[in-house]
DNA sequence: CAAGGTGGTGACAATTTGGTGACAAAATCA
DNA sequence: TGATTTTGTCACCAAATTGTCACCACCTTG
């Protein structure tokens, strides 16, 4: 995931790329409107970070060309009191912005909303349906904070989408597409995956608990709260 | 798809409420902490939207309680200045976040964002006639609240179509084409299926109450009001 | 009245569906 | 490469679902 930070105060600039940093982020940095959007255009970043008052290239124009070219995610650094400023830029299309000082944290976290907003994922973090957890990335189940079990990536996959949807039936052709692609899968594939998360999930394969039929429909993940 | 709104200034609950309803959503509202909570538990929303400021039980409270239990999607609503909230939100699992004021059209954009981020699978939502409701992801059918049965798929297809249709008389010839296509069915196979459905629903098969026959005609499914 | 049509009912057969185990093919890993 | 895991395929069984039929009661009509 890599950042662009635009800011021309220096030292602000370092801690916003220090902070960037420590989050996992790839920095890329510009001290002018007309080297942010060269560096825009040549690292093609995932996210920029954009100081409004800006030598050279004033920030809301740097923010309009960008937007003329790309979707890239924009957050507009204000001072306070720049409401005008921020209404413009938002206008323009700048997906958000924070208003100095904040604090590290802060930054981080609107940044990820951002991107996420944007679709941009980073990591898909666990997984949680009532007393299960699933950990996509490494395709382990836990019960009550226990490891359960391990997943081939395919069962991984089915219990995914299971637990994304937990408490709705999805169709047989519906967990199919999800788990196979459009191409390929059949109803006998889908049976047997099935059966083998069951036997790795339910406590009795024969009367499973987790994962329901529906018959002529499909399968559920049965919803199920324990009270707080 | 099903939303949850929990809001304790009414009004705006039901602006949005009528915002989410217009876009095709089924809407459950709750206006303090704690029965957002139950509601959420009852209902398994695909959507929750989040006043941050609620009495009873704090919204970032009501965030973290959801998020340890499932991932439905949560859309925060922020006043102004709420930046420290919006951050902490975002760190336990918060979705997105709208700041007020906003406009309907941006609430639905962010919530359509959302839940196909969320990768929700969107389900068919039940049907109501009366005192009677199908689901037709489950095939069942529910009076009075109460699970009544189970139905076979083409039992289902048929009570869908009388729902869809309650109060008008279907001819025998357009049930047979909606439950079996153009190709196949003739009126001995919709005689039994009938007989079938009803030996389900009515609670004297002999005497249809809900079911009734058009001598001649067809079918109708007669619209009772629920006792009151 | 008898004949023919219509709709309801029960029985039964044919088909489909879902669960299961065994095994081969393919992918992955050392 | 060979060993191991994962995935796809097949055959079988039991149960559920659906199609077919025969029969009955009722109504209409000639």
């Amino acid at each position: 995931m890599k950042a662009l930070i635009v800011d021309d105060d220096l030292v602000l600039a370092d801690v916003l790329s220090f902070t960037l940093r420590r989050a996992g982020f790839q920095v890329v940095t510009a001290h002018d409107g007309q080297t942010a959007l060269d560096a825009w255009r040549q690292e093609n970043p995932d996210l920029i970070i954009l100081d409004l008052n800006l030598p050279k290239l004033d920030g809301l124009t740097v923010c309009q060309r960008i937007r003329a070219q790309a979707q890239t995610p924009i957050i507009m650094l204000t001072v306070r009191g720049d409401d005008e400023d921020v209404v413009r830029g938002l206008e323009i299309g700048a997906d958000d912005y924070i208003t100095k000082p904040f604090s590290p944290r802060q930054l981080v976290a609107r940044a990820q909303a951002v991107l996420r907003r944007a679709g941009i994922t980073p990591v898909p973090g666990p997984l949680v349906a009532g007393d299960m957890t699933l950990d996509p990335s490494r395709r382990e189940v836990y019960r009550a904070g226990q490891l359960l079990t391990q997943l081939t990536p395919l069962e991984c996959r089915l219990l995914e989408v299971l637990m994304l949807n937990t408490g709705h039936v999805l169709t047989a052709d519906t967990l199919i597409n999800q788990i196979w692609g459009p191409a390929g899968g059949d109803r006998t594939m889908l049976k047997q995956l099935v059966h083998r998360l069951r036997s790795k999930l339910e406590p009795d394969p024969a009367l499973p608990v987790y994962l329901e039929t529906v018959p002529g429909v499909g399968y559920a993940l049965v919803y199920r709260t324990p009270e707080i």
